[in-house]
DNA sequence: GACAACCGCAACATTCATGTTGCAGATAAG
DNA sequence: CTTATCTGCAACATGAATGTTGCGGTTGTC
């Protein structure tokens, strides 16, 4: 396989990018598949696969850094450390949503990350505590909550909010995406219930 | 193996009990565990664990029957047909967590369920919409929210929450899943932002 | 157009988990 | 106490997935 960094022909790459989108695609719906079943779906001979990639461990680690740099590319597009905590929120919230329909399997957690993916989720996790740290400060989110469970409120209703309804990109694929990340935003915020009564 | 539903000695279903245990502990951590390892943790010989089930499939199928039961269990105790519907959220909401403690691996997603235990998640979900729209007509959840969405999000919140946090059986197990209970409910409804300013 | 890189294909090696069988000794049930 | 059941152990069968190698033909690259 390829472990040196040399200079790789143009249908090389583009096996590699077919390769891990079809990987992507067989994945999300079944963990468990086999190289076979990945390379039948990308179009291409099971050895071809090895010869990019030198294990399946390695094929899944590499499209959970691809993904996780798109993550993180989502996040830095949000400015969230100079934006106001809401406009933040809400950007990151559709940027990210944007990537995780791509990465549905790649992002899911497979046990704990290891090495350049840990690190890049450790960069995100941490803008992301920046954002909700000034969102508290600024009044966004009350004085008496708890950053680690907001975080992790927060991000759980993401990754629901990810799951199902990415049906098709009809005329505007945006306007869902947008909507959804409103609602996201909505319902962690205020929650479900009425404001006072 | 025993297919039959015959007597057992009560050995047999010790061994029964002490596999089924020590699966839940063991894939709870790796879900790709062998049957060996599980054996080895529950202390006994592999084989032992092929004569009490047909298959891994159908060992992780039983567990997920008894995990759903008692959740169905943790949430009739609500009584969610009848008991105001905040009563009933926190109630269930605390039962379920205790549950959720005990049986993480088979309550995780593993592709969609089949069988038996589909049919009591179906019942399970049922309940909650059930608790959920009676929540709505009463003013506990706003109008204009989307039922379906709510449950989506109250699940989600609800299984973040048992993610950790479990940690050893202190003075009183109960306090901490009390007041986590407590978290959840509060979140989902109030969310995490200021009532109005 | 020449050369190097790439691909499909076929064949093979290896490893590993699953599931089975038989038997001898331990253990529950009546 | 007698009997049927259960367990551990060792051995075996099977199947599946991973990863490797070599060759002939194709496709970029310069």
């Amino acid at each position: 396989m390829n472990t040196t960094g040399r200079k790789l022909r143009a249908d090389a790459e583009r096996s590699i990018k077919t390769i891990m989108e079809a990987a992507e695609r067989v994945l999300s719906e079944n963990p468990a598949a086999t190289m076979e079943q990945i390379a039948e779906a990308a179009g291409v001979a099971r050895t071809t696969i090895h010869r990019r990639f030198a294990s399946r461990e390695a094929l899944i680690d590499i499209m959970a850094v691809a993904a996780w740099k798109e993550i993180a590319e989502a996040v830095d597009a949000a400015r969230p450390a100079t934006a106001p905590p809401r406009v933040a929120m809400y950007q990151a919230t559709a940027n990210v949503l944007r990537v995780k329909s791509g990465w549905r399997f790649a992002l899911a957690q497979h046990g704990p990350l290891t090495g350049e993916a840990a690190r890049i989720e450790a960069e995100v996790t941490a803008k992301s505590d920046l954002v909700i740290g000034r969102a508290q400060q600024e009044g966004v989110i009350r004085p008496d909550v708890d950053l680690l469970w907001a975080r992790r409120v927060y991000f759980a209703v993401l990754t629901e909010a990810a799951h199902g309804s990415f049906t098709g990109t009809g005329p505007d694929p945006d306007a869902g995406i947008d909507e959804l990340a409103t609602r996201v935003v909505d319902t962690v915020l205020r929650g479900l219930g009425p404001g006072k009564d």
